[in-house]
DNA sequence: CACGTAGTTAGG
DNA sequence: CTAACTACGTGG
């Protein structure tokens, strides 16, 4: 009997492939687990085993695997069939959802390693400029990267030297895989077995007698062991001795001591005990109960509870009862509402169960989450996460989460797949047959939507925990402002007198500006002229604290300019608005107090966002400015008085949804204000206060945006009424994507008639040298969204058979909202 | 002709 | 996606 195995590989190709096996190899693999495979001329990957069978492939010779990675699947079924469900409905391949569910580390790949070829003595003297510097840097250093050589020899395409100096037998190439995850080992120490009977122990403390320091050493060691009753890690045995490493180091060596080493979590949780769940109160009692009420007839269920509702507690209250079933619970949040207050919160809860997965953990740190949860840890029955956990190998799952539903973030754009992680999970936690509570103070369109229409459960709670006033929210016209001269910089009067108020008693301010950078474009004002990206079709935008102008889309950044580059004119002006200029202003009208900021610049680095929060937290700031980041449930006891610079940035955005993101951006910022018993109060300053959406924030009608919103998107076509998929193309030749995508919109024209819009250019034509042009499919609620997919990949396949099309990149992008 | 770059294509 | 291969342009 021959086996072969399909494998999913992770690059973006549609097929699975096929590999030989030996039966002593297919009795021990399983579905899930990573074998490492050849592919390509000189590669090796890491592929996840996805089918075992019989069936020779007919087209080709199937290649041997070259090793088997694990032991037990890290994949289970349950797992796979999500992916599979993502490929489809993503329209992305099952490469693609690999590469983003794996932690990198579990990923390995080969990597080209150069050493000198020692077998053979020859003459030095046969080689060229270059590659005698490949040579003799291989005499420094015994082996080197592709990517080293491509460093000393200074040019890109190193190839060509490799091939040579093996040709003339000089250097060995081999492919290396490399383990990258390497568990932390702690080291530990005992006294050796040898001295376990008194006896020996005075012979061994009568011959140390003579090295003070070492018997202090062992003395130190028995204490700690009689106090802790647990293994004696060396770093503590150095520490309260005051020994040096070298003093124990000698005790080891003498055979006294002896090391061991155990492999240790690098996340950890140190806390005290865990505390009680706190008593609910009346609104919150009947929302549990009504949640639970719901989950007897709905897979899903959405709970709007006005901001500092205590949406938390209730949650608690869901997770404590999934818990006793023996059950795991996903609790999705958006990233950077994770790394604060309430990972701390559900800690105080439930401890050592609650497991943290985000981003800003390293490699190795997921690895660790991973295989908890792969082994239904008690260490991870409750995993806090961003998007990419629903990728978690949950085996058993009660209950997911998703707070703050709707926000944008759980939606990822870019690589694929784009998935979005709300309604993902509610595809994971149907094949858990478990249930899924979507929670948010501004629910979007479409899970409002969705429960209208009766497809979710609906539970609300309108007043705020300990019966808080909802902040009162003014509205103050700046148009009017400007022209009765009440202006100072961006600071109507009205804002200042509430800021002057606030601060003297004694409470925080927050300002939310919209925009990060101090200004977005600098301009020359004797031309005109304004310094523009090279890669893309925008202007710079400058950034005071390194003196920068950057590019937000391609990362460029150069020095800021002395004198304009068009006309030498040393007078430049910053135009437009942002946190970095708002700061400046506060420091300006308020010297007395402390003005902070709080944008993706300030919270760079893994705990530079906690820094800014502690710090508000101690009261240490007075003023916090800030952008989106501000909106993310975050919980400030003084915090009164909450000024939006300017609304109608946000309002004036041109995509369907501005409408619906400004009012919850606004509502979620207004929240932040009087979270205890002093009522808030909320300043939004705008051109515009007739604007309907600043109607229904000031009187905080969520219905009514709703309403009108939907009616909109009824009038339009735009979802959740319709779906849509959006197809972006993009080359670095203008010409070559406006022919491409007249052509895609043509064929797809024939097929879905007056549903295909475009192709439009979007606002920022270029992008990294590439020229973008869109195009989107309207698809109606009753047309079969399969087939609406299919039809789509088979235009998308005759258009990469026209010869002319094939370098233009194409990006399906399902519900690209 | 040697070399370098850009575009093309296959991968089991 | 990556690497090998191919076609073509440059410069000695």
């Amino acid at each position: 009997m021959v086996y072969f195995i399909d494998v999913i590989i992770p690059v973006p190709l549609q097929k699975l492939f096929t590999y030989k096996i030996s039966a002593a190899e297919a009795q021990f693999l399983k579905v899930g687990m990573r074998v490492a495979v050849p592919f390509g001329k000189s590669k090796i990957y890491t592929g996840i085993v996805y089918h075992i069978h019989n069936n020779a492939p007919v087209a080709y010779e199937a290649k041997d695997i070259q090793q088997i990675l694990d032991d037990s699947p890290i994949v289970n079924d349950i797992q796979l069939q999500l992916w599979n469900w993502m490929a489809s409905y993503y329209m992305c391949t099952l490469g693609d959802v690999m590469r983003a569910a794996l932690p990198s580390a579990f990923i390995l790949e080969s990597e080209t390693v150069i050493t000198l070829n020692t077998v053979k003595t020859f003459d030095e003297s046969i080689l060229k400029d270059d590659e005698f510097l490949v040579f003799e840097a291989l005499h420094h250093q015994s082996t080197l990267k592709i990517h080293d050589i491509s460093n000393i020899l200074d040019k890109k395409n190193v190839l060509p030297v490799i091939k040579r100096l093996i040709e003339k037998d000089a250097i060995i190439v081999e492919e290396e895989v490399y383990e990258k995850y390497i568990p932390k080992l702690v080291r530990y120490v005992k006294l050796h077995t040898h001295f376990s009977s008194e006896k020996e122990l005075h012979n061994l403390l009568d011959e140390l007698s003579r090295a003070p320091k070492q018997r202090d050493v062992i003395m130190t060691l028995f204490s700690i062991s009689a106090k802790t009753k647990k293994p004696v890690k060396v770093s503590d045995l150095a520490n309260e001795s005051g020994a040096s490493s070298s003093i124990i180091k000698a005790l080891i060596d003498k055979g006294v001591l002896e090391e061991y080493h155990i492999q240790t979590d690098r996340v950890q949780y140190i806390g005290d005990e865990t505390e009680n769940s706190k008593l609910l109160n009346e609104a919150q009692k009947t929302a549990l109960s009504e949640i639970n009420e719901s989950f007897k007839t709905h897979q899903v269920t959405l709970l709007h509870g006005v901001t500092s509702s205590g949406k938390t507690e209730v949650y608690v209250k869901l997770i404590e009862a999934v818990l006793e079933k023996g059950k795991q619970v996903l609790y999705l949040l958006p990233e950077i509402a994770l790394t604060t207050q309430l990972v701390t919160r559900l800690q105080n809860y439930f401890g050592e169960q609650v497991s943290v997965f985000h981003s800003k953990y390293s490699a190795h740190e997921r690895v660790e989450v991973w295989n908890h949860v792969l082994r239904n840890s008690a260490k991870a029955k409750i995993v806090l996460g961003a998007r990419s956990s629903i990728f978690l190998p949950f085996n058993n799952l009660g209950l997911i989460i998703v707070d703050e539903e709707h926000e944008q973030s759980f939606k990822q754009f870019d690589p694929a797949p784009r998935y979005h992680a709300r309604d993902t999970a509610v595809v994971l936690a149907h094949m858990h047959q478990a249930k899924t509570l979507l929670g948010s103070a501004t629910p979007s369109l479409e899970s409002y939507f969705n429960a209208q229409q009766g497809k979710y459960g609906l539970v609300e709670i309108a007043t705020r925990f300990n019966d808080v006033l909802m902040p009162d929210i003014e509205l103050v016209d700046i148009k009017e402002k400007l022209k009765k001269k009440r202006m100072k910089g961006h600071f109507s009067d009205r804002l200042i007198e509430e800021m002057t108020e606030t601060l003297k008693e004694g409470h925080q301010v927050i300002l939310f500006q919209n925009r990060r950078g101090f200004s977005p474009i600098v301009e020359c004002k004797t031309c005109g002229h304004a310094p523009q990206c090279p890669n893309c079709d925008v202007s710079l935008t400058y950034h005071q604290y390194r003196n920068q102008l950057r590019c937000h889309y391609c990362g460029y950044h150069a020095a800021m300019l002395q004198d304009c580059e068009a006309c030498g004119s040393q007078d430049l002006d910053n135009k437009g608005f942002g946190t970095e200029q708002i700061e400046e202003e506060v420091k300006v009208l308020f010297p007395d107090y402390k003005v902070a900021r709080m944008d993706l610049d300030t919270t760079r680095g893994k705990y530079g966002y906690e820094k800014i929060i502690t710090a508000l937290e101690q009261q240490e700031i007075d003023v916090l400015v800030g952008t989106q980041m501000l909106t993310k449930g975050l919980d400030f006891r003084n915090v009164k008085l909450v000024g939006i610079m300017n609304a109608d940035t946000m309002l004036n955005f041109p995509d369907f949804r501005a409408h619906e993101r400004s009012f919850q951006l606004m509502l979620q910022v207004a929240g932040r204000a009087g979270r205890t018993e002093e009522r808030g109060k909320v300043l939004i300053q705008t051109y515009n206060p007739h604007h309907n959406i600043l109607q229904q924030v000031s009187t905080n009608n969520y219905i009514e945006m709703f309403n009108e919103q939907m009616n909109d998107r009824y009038n339009f076509k735009y979802p959740p009424v319709y779906k849509q998929i959006k197809v972006t193309l993009k080359h670095k030749d203008y010409n070559r994507v406006e022919t491409a995508s007249i052509w895609y919109a043509k064929s797809l024209r024939q097929v879905f008639k007056e549903n295909i819009l475009g192709p439009e250019a979007p606002p920022i034509a270029r992008i990294r040298n590439q020229f973008h042009k869109n195009i989107l499919v309207k698809i109606p609620k009753q047309q079969s969204l399969a087939k609406t997919k299919e039809a789509i990949i088979k235009i998308n396949n005759s258009f990469l058979s026209v010869k002319d099309f094939r370098s233009v990149k194409v990006i399906l992008n399902v519900d690209n909202f």
